[in-house]
DNA sequence: GTTGCCCTTCGGCGCCCGCCGAATCATCGC
DNA sequence: GCGATGATTCGGCGGGCGCCGAAGGGCAAC
């Protein structure tokens, strides 16, 4: 691979580095990452399908990314179950994504369009809401004094209030931090991630607010889900073909 | 190198992560990223000899590296300088040293082990200060009610007035959040990063608080360095064969 | 038990990629 | 001008890696 010796070199993790970045440095793992960044549990034969590859092949990557730390496996029977290992796992996708040159591509079929626009107004990033629907929400929290972001992403007491009026729990104060700012893929802006955007996420599931869309990471907003969205933040739905972009009222 | 369709991959942009992740994955681009992490600009000569490989390999990578935006350069008469892109760039790079597996491997020879504590005792981390000292220096702005912790990492009012009482002037609040958290590459806790890191790190550096050594990241503690931690933040210099860790008073 | 599905292992193939050395170009110092 | 130094281009080599298909094992359903 290399000469032997590497004198000058001060830190030894350089290959560490670099056999970190391979696993995602290839086509179809990258894939697979991206489509487990929804927070959920894929089968190996559901990921080579998406992929479009061989199942041998998928099994052979899903070794390495379990290997390397970046997927956690569940056997369950005949089925193999992988999820991202992590919060900071997917941080840092995300962030390799959001990175990345914006190429855009106009899908060619029309449900691939609608499939598009579906991710663009609304979508989970692994345990949290993105997509136009999370950028308003946030927008929305920050322009009634809920959020702060003067010193980087905070949430202030009358956001802290809130919270509790709307019945959202944020999680103990463990290692993660409470209040996190994730940088949207398609909409290039920051929205709310951390313990207290999973909360949020979370509850909206729970309480009916939003559903899932087929397999993938697109989520739709219930009637339910527009009421809460305007009694709590004062959003509406955004008049349009389909429900799910939304705009401040 | 795959199938040509992928039905079911409803984000295109597989490749394109894979891409900017293939940047990073062979251990000589790494090694030239992670000693670029001193924020500083090399020549191409520099970061060949660093990792012992021919000039003609070194510049093969740096063509790479820049035509992927993750460096600029920069010409000057017969001499290439290479540059980290910014911020963010510097930032991926670290978070994804911060998440490699940590290989506890001492240095064989004796000038190689002073050269790492060196580094481990204090160094630059791209714009501000890591190592032993940064985080000092971040633990003690905290315990002194500087810093707020309690929703990510934040300034407070009395740190506001001890920057200006330090003499230290934020930058303006640009897209670049003032106050970000850092995780440190060899303490494994979070420094102080951000516009506010960075420019606590230009102030001590032209203060001469603070000098580099050699060529690399790794910075010491001056005399007038000391006298400034203590008078400002009570910090004094934790006894040992060479200044340069800290504990608090 | 038998069948079918999901996953895994193995061999083999082809391509890409990182490395080098030699030659060439560009610049600086004399 | 001339040599020295730094950087680039080019050809060629070797190895690693991603892909597949066929065969085998494990589990669930019947």
């Amino acid at each position: 691979m290399m000469g032997t010796m590497n004198r000058h070199a001060e830190d030894s993790s350089g290959p560490d580095l670099a056999a970190l970045a391979g696993l995602l440095a290839d086509g179809t793992r990258a894939r697979f990452c991206l489509a487990l960044l929804d927070g959920r549990a894929w089968t190996a034969g559901e990921l080579a399908r998406m992929a479009g590859v061989a199942a041998s092949t998928a099994t052979e990557h899903l070794n390495l990314l379990v290997a390397g730390g970046l997927l956690t496996e569940e056997r369950q029977g005949r089925h193999r179950y992988v999820r991202l290992a992590g919060a900071d796992t997917a941080a840092l996708i995300e962030s390799l994504a959001a990175m990345t040159p914006h190429r855009r591509t106009p899908p060619r079929s029309l449900p691939a369009a609608a499939r598009r626009r579906a991710l663009e107004r609304a979508r989970t990033c692994y345990d949290h809401l993105a997509g136009a629907l999370g950028v308003a929400i946030t927008d929305a929290m920050t322009s009634r004094g809920l959020l702060d972001w003067t010193h980087g992403a905070a949430i202030t007491e009358r956001g802290t209030d809130w919270l509790a009026e709307v019945g959202i729990s944020p999680p103990p104060a463990t290692g993660r931090p409470l209040v996190r700012s994730c940088l949207d893929w398609t909409e290039r802006r920051p929205h709310l991630a951390g313990g207290i955007g999973a909360a949020m996420c979370r509850h909206a599931l729970d309480a009916g607010w939003i559903t899932r869309i087929g397999t993938g990471r697109a989520v739709a907003v219930t009637e339910a889900g527009w009421r809460a969205l305007h009694d709590h933040l004062g959003l509406v739905a955004e008049p349009g073909p389909s429900s799910g972009s939304a705009r401040s009222a």
